[in-house]
DNA sequence: CATGACTACTCATATCGATGACTATCGCTA
DNA sequence: TAGCGATAGTCATCGATATGAGTAGTCATG
């Protein structure tokens, strides 16, 4: 199971409910998985169950009530037990990477056009996370937090997700500028 | 569909067997997808009862034969109208991220020695990227080759691999030395 | 006072992907 | 000559994922 560890580590963080976790793991928010909010709940409905975290009913006013969720100590082992086993090799499944891999055969225009919306969301989510990570530094500066800060966990994923999403930017940007000069040159080729 | 698509464009570069195909998507060398060889023994019996690839017996001396496989005109519309639909935001599952993101509650040590082992699995990754791409470009330098060249796709496509394992490694090694720093400082704290 | 947007959650189903076990031939080496 | 590794592929099955549709209350806006 992979969702399962991911929802735990996701819960360490505090209480949360279903579906505050679908804002986090929602597309845009989830720097290292992806779930619909189907799935969340159907986990944590699994998850309660198996007696690895707790659920507790929150009563609102203005809106529907809420079940908050904990991790309990046999849900703490069983991560435990998730990082010391070894791990996966990452799995990236990349429609665009495809496209781009077959776009010599293909019509480059709307390969292009999507490269650049790639870039522009990837854009967007550089700019979320480093809002999170100076959140999570505070006022301290990085090299000091993570030297001294309490929990780092959160901080050095976030960074993957930095990396991750400046290198797609900049590669998408340019592939585009590959792609639209040679587009260029072959029509002036063959009119 | 998913696996279908990177099947085609993989296709796109030649006639392979479902043999050579497993090693192009195994763990190594696919930069853009993963499958196992039965997902793909699979998937070129569907492509081709599809019709958008068709099957060449090429009978071997002293090794069993094999069937090759060519995309048909119809495959290439499929991938056409494949490229031109919206693309799919990228789904990143890395376990060993979900791992750091949890770590400061779990013994570090384990995390640290898989952050290690990624590292020299990016690296290697790395090199076999450079490869391919020193070969894709014959003795053209980059520039030149990525407005000339004939074949530019897979060469992009690779390019995108290679950002991402030299991320994927220094991300690992900076973690990776980030845990240890804390681990050491704390057990002088608590021993 | 109707409409849509947001919070909060559920049910059902289809498709995809992962895994283990198996067959068979050839060439090489111990 | 037995065994290993590479080539070449098949069958079956389970669990994970994706998707569509649906419920229900609250709030603001026109």
């Amino acid at each position: 199971m992979a969702l399962k560890h991911a929802v735990l580590a996701a819960l360490l963080g505090g209480e949360y409910s279903g579906y505050q976790l679908t804002k986090i793991f929602d597309v845009g928010v989830s720097n290292f998985w992806y779930a619909a909010p189907q799935q969340l709940y159907a986990e944590l409905t699994r998850l309660e169950a198996d007696g690895l975290i707790t659920g507790r009913e929150v009563v609102q006013k203005g809106r529907p009530n809420k079940r908050v969720f904990t991790v309990t100590e046999a849900g703490l082992g069983e991560l435990t037990a998730f990082a010391a086993a070894p791990a996966k090799p990452l799995l990236i499944r990349d429609d665009l990477v495809v496209k781009v891999h077959a776009v010599d055969r293909l019509d480059p225009a709307p390969v292009i056009a999507q490269l650049r919306e790639r870039a522009r969301e990837a854009a967007a989510k550089l700019d979320l996370f480093r809002q999170i990570l100076a959140r999570l530094r505070g006022d301290l500066d990085e090299e000091t937090f993570l030297r001294e800060g309490e929990h780092v966990g959160p901080y050095l994923s976030c960074l993957a997700g930095c990396r991750l999403e400046r290198e797609t930017h900049d590669w998408c940007l340019q592939t585009a500028r590959t792609l639209t000069e040679r587009a260029a040159r072959t029509e002036g080729r063959t009119p």
